[in-house]
DNA sequence: AGCGAGCTTTACGTTAACGTAAAGTAGCCG
DNA sequence: CGGCTACTTTACGTTAACGTAAAGCTCGCT
């Protein structure tokens, strides 16, 4: 037998509301089972709000993310699903190289600006 | 004299609408001067509508973009700023290196879940 | 003078992603 | 048995980031 998983210990993990995760269940996003009225969490369902965190980190919405997350559940038994996939695949991988670019971009000016203000701290100090 | 742009040659460029430049203008993130009644944008303000776009790209909300884009306006004098302005720029630089990282992660999941189709597409039309 | 194109302000509408409050249930403890 | 705790459903509220519609200026053309 598999561990389980309660909302509110879930919820505390990840740093989110219960409300939060009984939302993401509403868009299908996680499907954990019941006992009783209770909600009883999976590892895998531990997994997805891992991948769903992830997810908001980089910007995405609910919807990309779902799509995302749907990716690793594709049938790989039909071929036209199949090349479908690698399409979507692409598509995401030009998307996600743009957006490290942008990141790659503002870190080097972050680190440009930085050593500019610590060299001007510098000079103040040594004045002084 | 230096170029000038009109709302909707902006708009056009960067591909919103000119109710999305005008509201940006409300939040404080840009201000374009006036020639009567129109709005006259200078390169400097379309530099910054460059910046919005790419925080957006990166899910930061309008306000992180705000924060972001003035601190290229921060008085380079007091030495109180300048700690300060440092401690934004070591979180920045944080939370975009996380970000660099979530992306690096999905990208190499990606590239493995690519290899894994094409292999199996091409298995499939061998057999046939 | 009339008119259309392109701009303006004003203001109400919309979507995503939850927050928050109300009211009910199920199990355990003294 | 009463009460607490942790969960449940239902439903209305909220914020960000615009969309969209209405009504008015101004310039240039015919």
């Amino acid at each position: 037998m598999t561990e389980t998983f309660g909302i509110a210990e879930l919820a505390k993990e990840f740093g989110v509301t219960t409300r939060t995760v009984r939302f993401y269940e509403d868009k299908g996003l996680i499907s954990p089972t019941r006992e009783g009225q209770r909600r009883v969490y999976s590892p895998r369902d531990r997994v997805r709000l891992r991948l769903i965190m992830r997810g908001k980190r980089l910007g995405l919405t609910l919807d990309e993310i779902a799509e995302l997350i749907n990716l690793y559940d594709v049938d790989p038994s039909e071929v036209t699903q199949l090349k479908q996939f690698i399409g979507v695949i692409h598509e995401r991988k030009t998307v996600l190289e743009g957006q490290k670019q942008d990141i790659e971009d503002i870190l080097a000016e972050m680190n440009r600006l930085e050593r500019q203000c610590t060299q001007l701290l510098s000079q103040k100090q040594n004045k002084k």
